[in-house]
DNA sequence: CGTTCCTATTAACATAGGTGAATGAAATAC
DNA sequence: GTATTTCATTCACCTATGTTAATAGGAACG
């Protein structure tokens, strides 16, 4: 087994056999990033479903006074793609890049087709990710809605102690849907 | 056919059989609720995937203050309730109610476990469901980053105009993110 | 039928967070 | 190693939205 982590992602949803899950691995793309690279831009299709074996990458939408807007941080173990510019073939709204360099898994149309179609249980766990994805974007609609700026912050690296050190403060502040000068602001109060 | 939404909606994503739909649609639980009633609660384990047949309902949080924060708003023809909560068996985090008298078109885990084993396609029909959901809310989150409240009341309103008789502006207020007076403020600056 | 409650609106005031500008530190380029 | 750009921080000031309170119209209820 190359890629434990993977490995690891799959059967928190699903129980995988092991012969199963090298079916699979046999057929993964490998690609590393360098910091600050992009896996795919606004306008493009995507042909992957990418996992982050290793690093961390965020998620974002420029508005039209060219402002980012950071939708999505995610690191190693976790999915982060566009799963509907996939299913679909349609241009994809979001630019995904890394923040350090990264390792991905990817899959391509012809593997999640085949993969599907011999293990059905692929199908499923796919399901059961996204619809793990999905419950996670309505609690941070509503932390977007319940909580203050300073109590984002406060959880946000609760839950991710190091990141502040991981991404620059800007991006963590697009994150929690504030200004950089309110970061500062906010964590001048808490030193 | 007893149900041609419901139809419809399958269409939207998958070819559907006839046959392949009503050996469905024969094992459907219809439920009518009347205005303010509770699909359920939170704290409550789902049982049932539910699908607006005809009506209009809200999915809301109670935070520690007891302040309700309405996080989506769904009609006919869309699929509204607790996936996270029917898959895993673990209670949920919210509230369903209906803004209006409802009907409901409901599939139970029985159900559920008998069409996907025999018609595989309601796998990958739930699949793409959930995936449009998911980058539903994923730009939902772009919209309360990128846009104010009035940007937000106008987007609404354009897409669901007639929402405004439908439901009290206390409702859509909390779902844009705003309190009532501000909604207020917002509606009297365009008339 | 009047009473009670709930909702919407308005206004005066308060505040969290935004804006713009200045500074220095750190990263990157040459 | 120096020059240049990028990033984090601070400050003074501004604005959108929250807060509190008062009012009034309707719906629900006995």
């Amino acid at each position: 087994m190359k890629y434990p982590n993977l490995y690891k992602a799959f059967n928190k949803h699903i129980d995988l056999p092991i012969d199963v899950y090298i079916d699979l691995e046999d057929r993964l793309i490998l690609k590393k990033l360098d910091k600050k690279e992009f896996l795919f831009r606004e306008g493009e299709v995507v042909k992957y479903l990418p996992f982050i074996n290793d690093g961390l990458m965020i998620n974002y939408i420029v508005d039209e006074d060219g402002e980012e807007h950071v939708i999505q941080i995610r690191g190693t173990g976790l999915w982060l793609g566009d799963l509907y510019s996939f299913f679909s073939d349609l241009r994809t709204r979001f630019n995904i890049q890394t923040c350090q360099p990264t390792e991905l898994l990817m899959i391509n149309h012809e593997t999640f087709d085949y993969i599907t179609k011999n293990h059905p249980v692929y199908e499923k766990f796919f399901r059961l990710n996204i619809q793990e994805a999905y419950v996670q974007t309505l609690n941070r609609i509503y932390n977007l809605h319940s909580a203050t700026a300073e109590e984002r912050y406060l959880e946000l690296i609760k839950n991710i102690p190091d990141l502040l050190d991981k991404i620059p403060h800007y991006l963590i502040a697009s994150y929690l849907n504030i200004k950089p000068q309110s970061l500062s602001r906010i964590r001048k109060s808490h030193k």
